[in-house]
DNA sequence: CGAACAGTACGATGGCTGTCTAACTTCCCG
DNA sequence: CGGGAAGTTAGACAGCCATCGTACTGTTCG
């Protein structure tokens, strides 16, 4: 019960897909949201993130990022809470999420 | 008569525009034969990258490359000459570039 | 119990995108 | 000059994708 989403194990992260996944403004800002704020659950990452989107495009978004193997998400009671898999991404892809996260944000 | 392309300035690189263009197969083979070449021509490229595909849609991917400021595209007489623009990107996203060329290959 | 809350699932829709063929422009070279 | 080589452009087409509203499931709490 602690568990049950699907997402891709370490050695199969797709680099095409882990980037089609960060190429949307809307999923940069989540997974930057996400780096600050440590594990969170999606209305707090939409809130902080400063996303203007409906709870479904959001819980789209969110969907994408875990299946690309971005995020991990573990249910708790109602909601879900989110984390950045910063290891499984440091491993396959070194230097890969410190790049995006350090790079200079868009200017809306 | 050297040069007349569209390419953004080094201040005016998208990251969601810079992994968008990165999130194709296709592309990312481009890139990395274009890391290891330096240099060369639209049909050098595309045979070394090893992409099965018409003229035409190898020239969509490098003016989606080259709009995102990701190569830069010399006229030399009946060629173009493409380059990656490492200096920029490394400027602009430090690390990011590395980050990509040094990922594991994907399996075909 | 019952209402409000947290998210997901399902369609629907409009826009973007990768691909191709065909036609065109330049340029090189014999 | 004339043919072929190198790319680009235009147009067409199919598939994917971001977005939304609505309906649904499960949870918390008064």
């Amino acid at each position: 019960m602690t568990d049950e989403v699907v997402q891709p194990e370490r050695a199969e992260l797709s680099l095409p897909r882990v980037l089609a996944a960060l190429s949307d403004p809307a999923r940069l800002a989540t997974v930057r949201t996400l780096a600050m704020l440590g594990e969170s659950a999606c209305g707090r990452i939409q809130h902080d993130a400063g996303l203007d989107v409906s709870k479904s495009t959001m819980s789209h978004h969110l969907r994408i990022l875990r299946e690309a193997g971005i995020t991990h998400t573990r249910v708790d009671g109602a909601r879900r809470m989110v984390t950045l898999r910063r290891d499984d991404l440091d491993a396959r892809f070194p230097g890969l999420l410190d790049a995006v996260l350090g790079a200079p944000v868009e200017a809306r």
